[in-house]
DNA sequence: AAGATAAGTGAGCAAGTGCTCAGGTAATAC
DNA sequence: GTATTACCTGAGCACTTGCTCACTTATCTT
């Protein structure tokens, strides 16, 4: 599986691979503790966002918000590998929802304190659309999958402007009235 | 590798894993050629919606497209499959740039047919962003994140409202001025 | 008919995986 | 010293993987 093999693992964590079994019962398990790790990391991360934007006002807020998710996501590269590895291990894939369920949360949150700054909307729903919206983009981005003509800075500054788009007020003419 | 190995493809498609390197040279040839079908069926699917939706009404077609773009990927699953086995066999990571050019190509071309009804906007910046935040949402769906309260359905559309409102003309009041 | 060419077969190889277990090492207790 | 206890080690198991190659079968030629 990719460099993450046990004895790959173990030889890197400077133990045998005999060590290692001794404290995990068996590979999953030491994945999930290496996630679980990495998993703390970052929602500490995300609280901290929650602080440093809270006074900003909301365009600000937005940028902020997204740029921080932005270095969040380069630093967590460890946390994707592993991630991607839960194909196969079951118990991975509810570490999975928890992570997207924490970053839903705090966009949640985060909306939820500007309520009257922002258009009406379903905070589940919204939280959502907007983290996997951002998600889609960044995962693109360090995939390596923008053009050359295009740069990082770009995108991320696009990214921004279609969450700020989205969230906004509705403007006043072209509101999608149907069902 | 998750069901996809050599002997697997052979049994599945009939053949003998003899039979199987008289034709290809090695596992990534065949996996290529397997996903290079899947891209040129769902080629020939956005060719159709293009088609398609061309005569629709804004609204209407954004809808249109965004469904159209869900029904698709559910029905490449395979694709998704082998493209995520790309990890580590090099080739394949250009098939997957090509399949997300096509994407962005195809909204683009959508997009400026449409010129006047939408808002000014750099078509590339604005296909890549469209299609990479659709896609992160339709993958968040297909993996199950989506929380029990939320139907897929409520996502789709709210999917929609995304798009609709990054792509309508700027509203007059809350536009971001800063460079 | 026999011979030549092409197409197909699957046991088995080398390499890699997750994991075990007989044995080693070091500290403490008597 | 000898036991007991605690931790640690890595050769090697059972298994899966991508891939090969001696061999069988089918088709065509004369």
């Amino acid at each position: 599986m990719q460099g993450l093999s046990t004895n790959r693992i173990a030889k890197v964590a400077g133990v045998s691979i005999g060590s290692l079994y001794q404290y995990f019962p068996d590979k999953e398990a030491v994945l999930i503790a290496l996630a679980d790790r990495e998993v703390q990391a970052l929602r500490d991360r995300l609280e901290e966002l929650l602080r440093v934007t809270q006074e900003l006002p909301l365009e600000d807020f937005v940028e902020h918000a997204v740029r921080g998710l932005f270095a969040m996501r380069q630093r967590h590269a460890l946390l994707a590998r592993v991630a991607l590895a839960e194909q196969e291990l079951p118990d991975m894939a509810s570490r999975r929802v928890a992570v997207a369920e924490s970053l839903r949360d705090v966009v949640r949150r985060l909306l939820s304190r500007r309520r009257d700054e922002v258009r009406p909307m379903d905070p589940d729903v919204v939280s959502f659309v907007v983290v996997h919206a951002i998600q889609g983009n960044l995962q693109a981005i360090d995939r390596g999958l923008e053009p050359w003509f295009l740069s990082q800075d770009e995108l991320v500054d696009e990214i921004i402007r279609l969450i700020q788009r989205y969230i906004a007020p509705a403007a006043p003419g072209s509101d999608g009235g149907a069902s």
